[in-house]
DNA sequence: GGCACGATCGGCT
DNA sequence: GCCGATCGTGCCC
């Protein structure tokens, strides 16, 4: 279990991260096969591998969304299996890549026991080794903290496409997810998720608070005002 | 076979 | 803050 400690930090201020993969062991599978929304925080300061043919990049993850399959409204796989959603109804440990608005990949890590469809998105990450790898494949950023902040830009940062659907990455492979730094559990935040129409209210989306790398898009709601 | 829209991003106002 | 790009997927006929 990470060593959690309810210090007090300076609220405004980014959590202080070196770059460092001290805790640089791949982890198991039986990390995934918990419910989605406990590994959904736990997945927060653990570090994103991919050795492509290109290079390597690493990325820390800040942000991340469950879909709880075939209770969740807002998740690809509650209407059932379908060739696009198969690879959520697999086993743990894998990730699922699709394709979206004609233009955009998104990655999630399935959790839970194989035909339990659930999937945690990534939505946000920094990236802390290969960033000048990084910096080429998302040319368009405007600054470092932009490399991975958003699910589609995450996986174009990771070099990740279609052909990654499916990819273990508690094993060998080119893609792994090492332990990392978890941050202090009074950094971690929740709140609803992002772009959807159905099942906005349900708050499963968890980032490190007063990070810089964490995606802040609109609702799909309705603007309303908070007080 | 056809059609509406999406777990988004980047550029422009 | 708003809008267009661009096409696979799911759902309906």
């Amino acid at each position: 279990m990470p060593d959690f400690e309810a210090t007090e930090h300076e609220a405004l201020e980014p959590e202080a991260v070196e770059p460092d993969e001290s805790r640089s062991t791949v982890v198991p599978r039986s990390f995934f096969d918990r419910p989605v929304l406990e590994v959904a925080p736990d997945l927060l300061g653990r570090v994103l591998v991919h050795e492509a043919a290109d290079g390597r990049v690493a990325m820390r993850l800040t942000e991340v969304e469950a879909y709880d399959g075939p209770n969740d409204p807002g998740s690809h796989a509650y209407r059932g299996l379908s060739k696009r959603n198969a690879t959520m109804f697999g086993p743990p440990g894998h990730v699922y890549v699709y394709f979206t608005y004609g233009m955009h990949y998104c990655m999630n890590l399935v959790c839970g026991p194989p035909k339990v469809p659930t999937g945690i998105l990534l939505r946000g990450a920094a990236v802390i080794d290969g960033m000048d790898l990084a910096r080429k494949r998302r040319h368009t950023a405007k600054n470092d903290n932009d490399l991975a902040r958003g699910p589609a830009r995450l996986v174009e940062a990771l070099g990740v496409g279609r052909a990654d659907d499916g990819a273990d990455v508690c094993g060998d492979g080119p893609l792994q997810l090492l332990y990392g730094t978890p941050p202090a559990a009074d950094r971690i935040r929740t709140g609803p998720r992002v772009g959807l129409r159905e099942a906005a209210d349900f708050p499963w989306r968890f980032w490190i608070d007063a990070d810089r790398t964490v995606s802040t898009y609109r609702p799909h709601a309705p603007k309303r005002r908070t007080g």
